[in-house]
DNA sequence: GCATGATCATTT
DNA sequence: AAATGATCATGC
C-alpha cells in the first residue's frame, strides 16, 4: 500500500502508484479513513483527491505540479465499461486577458503536460463507486508528434483569444486540446481583453485534453 | 476570483 | 453514444 508521505524519487512514486493497481476505491478509502460518497454529483473531484492522498501529493491548490520536486503531475483517467477513457481531462485555465505575445514554450499547458503520472480508474456509471478498481499507473510525456499538435492547438486557441474573438471560442476547435467552460455556472465572469484591446468580461474557460487523445495515450 | 480536483447533463 | 456546454466542491 502506498504511504502518505511524499515520495522522494520518481521510482518511489511509481512503486507506490503501482501498488494501488487492482484495489478498489472502497478498499483505498477504508485504508485512508475516507468516506465513499454515494455518487459524484456533489463530489466530482473525490477520486482524484483520494489518489492524491494515497500517493502523498502536496501541491494542494497551489499552481505547481502535484509532486513539485519531481516535476510530475498526477491525473486520474476515468474508464468506461470497455476500459476506455470516458471523459476529457482538464489541464489548466485558459488565459483570456493580455494574451498577445504569449508563447507555447512558457505556457502553463506545456508545463503541466511535460510529465504526467496517469492513473486509470474504472468509472462506468452503473458500477458503485466503492467497487471501482484502480488500474496500472504509468508515467507519460508527450512525444515529438504529440507536442507538435498540442502546440498548434494551443497557438490556434491563443490567437483567437488574442484577437478578442471570444465569441468564437468553442469546444470544436483543436485536435487534441480543446477549450471549454470552467466555471461555477454560465453567468460567471472573468477578466478578458476584447477585439479592440480593451478590458472586458467573459465566461472563464479551461484547456482540456480530448477523450480521443487520452485514449491514444492509454494505448501506448 | 482563481487555483486545485473533475463529472454531470444536455445537445447533436 | 459521443461531444459539447454546464456545473460541483474546497481552500485561500
Amino acid at each position: 500500500m502506498a504511504d502518505q508521505n511524499t515520495p522522494r524519487s520518481e521510482a518511489e512514486l511509481l512503486t507506490n502508484a503501482s501498488g494501488l493497481a487492482g484495489k478498489t476505491l472502497g478498499q483505498l478509502a477504508d485504508y485512508l479513513d475516507e468516506t465513499v460518497p454515494d455518487n459524484l454529483t456533489h463530489a466530482k473531484g473525490w477520486v482524484g483527491e483520494l489518489i492524491e492522498l494515497a500517493l502523498g501529493a502536496e501541491a494542494g491548490s497551489r499552481p505547481v505540479p502535484d509532486f513539485e520536486t519531481l516535476g510530475i503531475e498526477l491525473k486520474t483517467i476515468p474508464l468506461n465499461a470497455r476500459l476506455q477513457p470516458q471523459e476529457s481531462t482538464f489541464v489548466s485555465s485558459a488565459p483570456l486577458a493580455n494574451t498577445v505575445g504569449m508563447q507555447w514554450e512558457t505556457s502553463a499547458v506545456k508545463a503541466k503536460l511535460s510529465k504526467v503520472l496517469w492513473i486509470p480508474v474504472e468509472a462506468a456509471k452503473d458500477l458503485p463507486i466503492a467497487k471501482r478498481r484502480i488500474g496500472s499507473a504509468f508515467l507519460w510525456s508527450p512525444s515529438y508528434e504529440d507536442e507538435h499538435i498540442l502546440r498548434a492547438d494551443w497557438e490556434e486557441h491563443i490567437e483567437r483569444i488574442a484577437f478578442g474573438r471570444l465569441d468564437e471560442l468553442d469546444a470544436r476547435h483543436g485536435t487534441y486540446l480543446q477549450i471549454r467552460p470552467k466555471a461555477l455556472n454560465r453567468r460567471e465572469l472573468t477578466a478578458a481583453t476584447n477585439g479592440a484591446g480593451a478590458p472586458s468580461l467573459t465566461l472563464p474557460r479551461g484547456f482540456y485534453l480530448r477523450t480521443s487523445f487520452t485514449r491514444k495515450i492509454l494505448l501506448r
